[in-house]
DNA sequence: AATGGTGTCAACCGCCGCGAC
DNA sequence: TGTCGCGGCGGTTGACACCAT
C-alpha cells in the first residue's frame, strides 16, 4: 500500500519503503541508537530524507508499537481525550502505549468521527447534535454506556453545552471479548451494550486488582475526574520515582509484556533478537 | 467479469517551536 | 535580537483494497 517510489531531484527516494530499507534503518538504529535523524539516511546507506526516516522509525519500526485496530476501551480513550485536548493527536497518542500519532489520528478519521455521529454526538465539539438535525441518530437508551458529562473546563472555541464523553469505571469480571468491527453500524451497538468488564478485557486487563500494579495502565483508568480535571500544560508522567526506577531496571518485555505480540514483525522478521532492544 | 464508489492508512508536506549561535 | 537548523506536529494525499451494482 502506499505511493509509487519516486526520487526527487536530490535524489532522495520518496514512497513506501521496502523491506531492504527497513533492514537498514533498524540495523542502525539498533546499533546507534536514535541520534541526528539528519544524519541518518547518510550513515545508514538510505537514499531518504532524515525526516522520512523517523517518520518511518516512529509510525512503524519501532518496536513497541501495537499493532491492528484499536480496541474499545482504546478507542473510548482517544473520545475522551479528544474531548479534552482536540486534534492534538501527539499528546492523545502519549497516553496511549503502542500507539502512534499517525495511527490515532488515521482511527479518528475513519472510524470514530463516524462512530460519534451515529451516536448523535458532534465529533469535534463533542456537542450533542440537535434533534432536528439529520445527521444525529442519538441513541435514547438510558443505559448508554457513556456518561453525557458537562465541562468545566474545556478546550479554547468550546460553548457553554459541551459534552465529554466519559468512561464507565472498570470492574472485576471480563466476561467475552469484544469485536473492533469496522462495520458501523454494528459498531455501534456493540459500543453501546458493551459493559466495562468488556473494555477491561479489552486491554487483557483481568480485574482491578490485576492492573494496579501497573502504573500506567492503572493511571489510564483511575477516577475518570482525572480526565476532567487534565490539564495538559501542567500534565507530568503519571510514573512516581520509584515506579520509574522499577520500570527503568526491567526488561522491555517486562514492562511491556504486549510488544510480545509484535515480534513477529519488526524484530524477528528483521534478523534480531529482543536483546538488541534491551541493550538500547 | 467489469466498472465505479468508498474506505483505509502509509507517507508526504508545510508549518511551528525550540535551542544554539 | 535575528537567523538557522532540527525535530515534531497536524493536515492532506493518493495507491490499493474492498464492496456494490
Amino acid at each position: 500500500m502506499g505511493r509509487q517510489p519516486c526520487c526527487d531531484k536530490l535524489g532522495v527516494k520518496k514512497g513506501p519503503w521496502t523491506a531492504e530499507e527497513d533492514k537498514k534503518l533498524i540495523n542502525f538504529i539498533i546499533t546507534n541508537g536514535q541520534c541526528c535523524w539528519r544524519a541518518v539516511p547518510k550513515l545508514a546507506g538510505l537514499r531518504r530524507c532524515g525526516k522520512s526516516c523517523r517518520l518511518r522509525w516512529t509510525n512503524y519500526l519501532r518496536p513497541d508499537l501495537k499493532r491492528g485496530l484499536l480496541n474499545d476501551a482504546e478507542e473510548q480513550l482517544v473520545i475522551d481525550l479528544h474531548a479534552r485536548l482536540g486534534n492534538r493527536w501527539s499528546k492523545i497518542a502519549a497516553r496511549l502505549p503502542g500507539r502512534t500519532d499517525n495511527e490515532i489520528k488515521n482511527h479518528w478519521n475513519t472510524h470514530i468521527k463516524k462512530k460519534l455521529l451515529k451516536m448523535g454526538i458532534d465529533p469535534v465539539t463533542h456537542q450533542t447534535l440537535q434533534k432536528d438535525d439529520p445527521n444525529s441518530q442519538a441513541p435514547k437508551d438510558k443505559d448508554h454506556r457513556h456518561q453525557l458529562l458537562q465541562a468545566d473546563e474545556l478546550p479554547a472555541g468550546s460553548s457553554d453545552h459541551h459534552v465529554v464523553v466519559v468512561p464507565a469505571p472498570a470492574v472485576s469480571t471480563c466476561s467475552s471479548s469484544s469485536s473492533s468491527s469496522s462495520s458501523s453500524s454494528s459498531q455501534t451497538d456493540d459500543h453501546q451494550n458493551m459493559n466495562s468488564s468488556d473494555e477491561s478485557c479489552c486491554l487483557g486487563i483481568n480485574s482491578e486488582s490485576s492492573y494496579e500494579n501497573d502504573p500506567l495502565i492503572s493511571f489510564l483508568f483511575r477516577d475518570t475526574n482525572d480526565l476532567l480535571n487534565f490539564n495538559d500544560d501542567t500534565w507530568e508522567f503519571p510514573f512516581s520515582d520509584q515506579d520509574l526506577d522499577s520500570f527503568c531496571n526491567k526488561s522491555w518485555e517486562e514492562n511491556c509484556p504486549w510488544l510480545l505480540d509484535c515480534q513477529d514483525f519488526g524484530v524477528h522478521d528483521f534478523g534480531f533478537d529482543t536483546q538488541c532492544f534491551n541493550d538500547m
